[in-house]
RNA sequence: GCCCCUGUAGUUAAAUGGAUAUAACGGAGGAUUCCUAAUCCUCAAUUCUGGGUUCAAUUCCCGGCAGGGGCACCA
């Protein structure tokens, strides 16, 4: 896939014998571009001789030099104590990408990863009659990568929004109204006037622990298709999805199937019959569960049927699930929440298993760690909560601020303040590593200094505006081995790594690869600018060479924003 | 009690088992007759603990400690 570093493994293999792959294998990266730009360790090598690691790499040096001088590629070959470090021939490398990128175009990084395979994330999935909070923005910003990466490289995407339109606190809900609601007030402000009144619900459970029983009653009722329960159920739906997709549009996102629980607590005798016909469901305790437990492990079992005879959580997801997998025949799915209920998972993929489900196996649950708040959980049963609206619209005014300051002529100021503000919490969320715990702290989030989405969008606009004053169309077929300063290297390098960082961001389901990589790619990106006057001087060759490698830089960085589900603007 | 996730500069984070552990924020100082200073440069500071595997461990394995989460009628 690189000539650089295939040519480098058929050198060593010629001169020291060593096997393809192990070599492919041992092939890294120096870790200062000082030594080289490859770089092989002679550990398992000096072992297998009986010489010393520094000793093989000097032989090894030596051997290759004569291959080395005769290629096209490599530049240079020496011995590093125990390492053997390669470097390429900068323009020749520079060209190569460069290359690459012309060829692809917009779909540069892309590959085939997914071709002619489908895969459903499940993500976002808001819980109704809850304001949607920063806390949501997990599970949807993620998922919305995660979707966005997997399209890119092929695949067939179907994103399901899996509302949390049922169960037990959507009881809460419904016999809080019953008893304090006020018709007028929910009409005027819906989920602000509901959540008032969960909360409330949970206060008072306190001390009347029988409201438990009412909002069970109010479930069962609802179950059992009782006209005022049902109304109410699907006014609430209506009301919450209605600002869920408000958020969605700031942000961009579509879904390809938006099933509410509440569908698939219809299935619930459906569910029952598969275990039951297979001889997994028992009688325990009143309620209908399977056992899930392996060896001397002491898991829970998965609750098909509670002691009331409603569905639960666990077979409303295996209908979700049994349907999905009939509906698209994935080839993988992907559920993007908390990690709160990786128990939960492995139940139901153990139960599937066990149920002789063997395509269960191209499922995974992509956890993410909890958000909290000035130390603190974020609860909306407790109250604790920041809206998520709240937080985009002030980054927004910042970003207006900001502009105003120092770009006060920008053409469509109030556009591009919406983009670098979203972009910015955006940014913020799918840069943490997925499983980490996350302290939200809103004065990090709306500080656009560093590692940040503004910083990332700010070195786009720059280079944008570079080719702004060029003022000619960018010549893709431009002579580029008038190019090698480091700075111009370093930047190529960067572009080079990016099909690599995209398939395993698929792979492992983890958007922060491409952000870090977004991230890297724009300092290598500003160091260049900060070094190489690149429309200075009046040698039109090497203008043009640099014009080349600024427009790769910047449709890359697009390209991995667009990705990251974040806007790029040329001007900021 | 059992299970899952996480312990890295003051803070937030990086490091396919490899060379001197890398950045950002915050703090201090500096760079703009030159393509946008939301940038760049300089300075200080870090692997929870005890073992093990390995030529080599932040990374893998075992024990401990600490934090977060979960463990059938919440989702």
């Amino acid at each position: 896939m690189n000539p650089f570093v295939d040519e480098i493994i058929q050198a060593v293999v010629q001169t020291s014998g060593l096997d393809e792959m192990v070599v492919r294998e041992l092939l890294a990266v120096p870790p200062d571009d000082k030594l080289g730009d490859y770089a092989l360790p002679c550990f398992t090598l000096a072992k297998q001789l009986r010489k010393s690691p520094v000793q093989v790499a000097d032989d090894m040096a030596r051997e290759l030099a004569p291959l080395v001088a005769a290629s096209a590629r490599l530049a240079s070959v020496s011995a590093a104590g125990p390492y053997v470090n390669f470097a390429v021939r900068r323009a020749v490398f520079i060209g190569h990408v460069l290359d690459c990128i012309a060829t692809e175009g917009p779909t540069y990084g892309s590959a085939d990863q997914g071709r002619g395979q489908t895969v459903t994330i499940d993500f976002s999935s808001p819980n109704t009659a809850k304001p949607f909070s920063i806390a949501h923005l997990r599970s949807t910003g993620i998922g919305h990568a995660i979707y966005r990466i997997h399209r890119f490289l092929g695949w067939t995407c179907v994103g399901i929004n899996h509302l949390g339109d049922y169960g037990a606190n959507f009881g809460q809900v419904l016999a809080a109204y019953s008893k304090w609601g006020d018709e007028e007030r929910v009409r005027a402000n819906p989920v602000i006037e509901l959540v008032t009144l969960y909360v409330r619900f949970n206060e008072e459970v306190e001390a009347d622990p029988s409201l438990k029983d009412e909002a069970r009653e109010c479930l069962r009722r609802l179950a059992a298709g009782d006209e005022e329960m049902v109304a109410l159920w699907r006014w609430f739906s209506t009301e919450s999805l209605r600002e869920a997709e408000r958020i969605y549009a700031i942000l961009g996102i579509t879904f390809d199937e938006t099933l509410g629980e509440s569908h698939f607590a219809e299935k619930l005798d459906e569910v029952i019959e598969f275990f039951s016909s297979r001889g997994l469901a028992e009688e325990s305790e009143g309620a209908l569960i399977v056992h899930v437990a392996e060896g001397d492990d002491q898991m829970a079992p998965l609750m098909v049927r509670t002691t009331n005879g409603t569905s639960t959580y666990h077979s409303r997801d295996v209908a979700a699930l049994l349907y999905r997998h009939e509906r698209y025949a994935f080839d993988k799915m992907v559920y993007v929440t908390d990690n709160r209920q990786s128990l939960h998972f492995q139940q139901i993929f153990r139960a599937l298993r066990r149920a002789g489900i063997d395509w269960v196996d191209r499922c995974q649950h992509a956890p993410f760690g909890l958000m909290s708040f000035k130390g603190k959980a974020l609860s909306t049963r407790k109250g604790t909560t920041v809206i998520l609206e709240e937080v985009l619209d002030q980054a927004i005014t910042l970003t207006q601020q900001i502009i105003a300051e120092k770009n006060p002529d920008l053409p469509h100021a109030d556009a591009v303040a919406r983009q670098v503000g979203i972009g910015a919490v955006v940014f913020a969320d799918v840069n943490n590593r997925r499983t980490r715990d996350i302290s939200f702290a809103l004065e990090d989030v709306l500080n656009f200094d560093g590692e940040t989405g503004p910083y990332v969008q700010y070195t786009h606009a720059r280079f944008c505006s570079i080719l702004r004053k060029y003022g000619r169309s960018v010549d893709l077929t431009a002579d580029v081995s008038c190019l090698g300063d480091t700075a111009e290297m370093r930047l190529a390098r960067k572009l080079a790594e990016f099909p690599y960082v995209l398939d395993l961001s698929a792979r492992d389901s983890e958007p922060s690869y491409v952000a870090s990589f977004a991230l890297e790619l724009a300092t290598a990106a500003n160091k260049f600018y900060n070094e190489v006057p690149v429309l200075a001087g009046d040698d039109a060759l090497l203008i043009a060479a640099r014009v080349r490698l600024v427009d790769a830089a910047r449709r890359t960085l697009c390209t991995a924003m667009d990705l990251l589900g974040m806007s790029a603007p040329e001007e900021m």
